[in-house]
DNA sequence: GTCTATACAGGGATAGAC
DNA sequence: GTCTATCCCTGTATAGAC
């Protein structure tokens, strides 16, 4: 129950759902969704492994939760670094640095929001989708201003987007704590990166 | 079995244990590889679950031989991309269009190589963590090179290096065969990103 | 080397008391 | 709402015949 994961799920309440929800990331991030036990979660959260199913119905539905908040989380950021009436580059940069900078310091969240889909059933991954995409399309929205801006020079802009939200996603994949950059060092960073695989010409 | 998985392991001999080897790649990267059951795996290579034990000790020696023969793979395509006398923007191009294509043609491979380390026990996981380290190092030099000879202009070349790494293996993360890329218009399209990254001046 | 049969452990989920 | 106890299935791995 580190500070980076309570603050996304803060406002769950009872405190022995959120508790849950709070042990079910970690587990699920360090071991993945199947290796982590109904058990383990609950012993984190430091109650018995049937107090689980007062809460939720089944493990999954707890990694949909999980999924689900982490998602609203990323479109929110996307929305609202490129609302406003900056610059396409001044938009860019900005979603890029706050969405690096979120899965560096919600690394654990980051990484069960990115890498277990999978195990979602099939409502709840149709539903996650829907999310996704909405996340796409704003960041595209961004380079597209900047092209017909003049600011950038992309010939690829859907792939040039995916390229980018690939690049802050898979941050959650390799930070660590004890890494040399902090997460904001890494969103200062992937945001330049973003600009020039735009094609912004600086100054 | 498809096309795509026969070629990395096309040496593996016996037949039998190749086939095991196919499935295991298979059935790790469609549900991960604690949701992937022995008998699944035994049934892809239409063999029955006690002849797995045949040919490997556990079910993690199947997922080591599988990450140790592609990440074998990958320190051979850096090498192979980045030898030779050519300018480190030929040699970062060459290197980023081959390991982005890999990770395309190779997904389903590259997904079990990049995102089931932590299901490897502790030593195994430390010998790849040795071939993890040595195309980090290869790629770093590259872009060293390119900042000495004045081709290329990057403040952080560690954090450079780590992020045209990070585009290039999550390719494997999100690459459907029905794409409307092909693996080798990815890898174009990531040489040339990978260049502007680097700050590479075009002409 | 491969099969059938099975031992044995572990884990998701529920029953019923408090 | 939480506990203890437990059901019952699934899954890894082995035994022993062929």
């Amino acid at each position: 129950m580190t500070a980076e994961t309570d603050e996304s799920f803060g406002d769950v309440t009872p405190d022995a759902a959120r508790r849950l929800l709070l042990g079910a990331v970690e587990a699920f991030a360090e071991r993945g969704f199947h290796a982590t036990t109904t058990r383990d979660i609950a012993g984190r959260a430091g109650m018995s492994p049937a107090a689980l199913y007062i809460h939720y119905k089944t493990k999954e539905e707890l990694l949909f939760q999980i999924s689900r908040v982490g998602h609203e989380r990323s479109v929110h950021l996307m929305e609202e670094a490129t609302a406003g009436d900056g610059s396409a580059a001044e938009r860019l940069a900005h979603a890029v640095r706050s969405f690096a900078r979120w899965h560096a310091e919600h690394h654990t969240t980051g990484r069960v929001v990115q890498y277990e889909l999978a195990a979602l059933s099939e409502q709840h991954y149709a539903q996650i989708v829907r999310l996704r995409r909405r996340t796409e399309d704003i960041l595209r929205g961004v380079l597209q201003d900047g092209v017909a801006s003049g600011e950038f020079a992309v010939g690829d802009i859907r792939g040039t987007a995916l390229a980018v939200l690939s690049l802050c996603v898979d941050v959650a994949r390799w930070f660590r704590p004890d890494s040399r950059r902090t997460p904001d060092e890494i969103g200062v960073l992937y945001a330049d990166l973003a600009l020039r695989m735009a094609g912004h010409r600086a100054g």
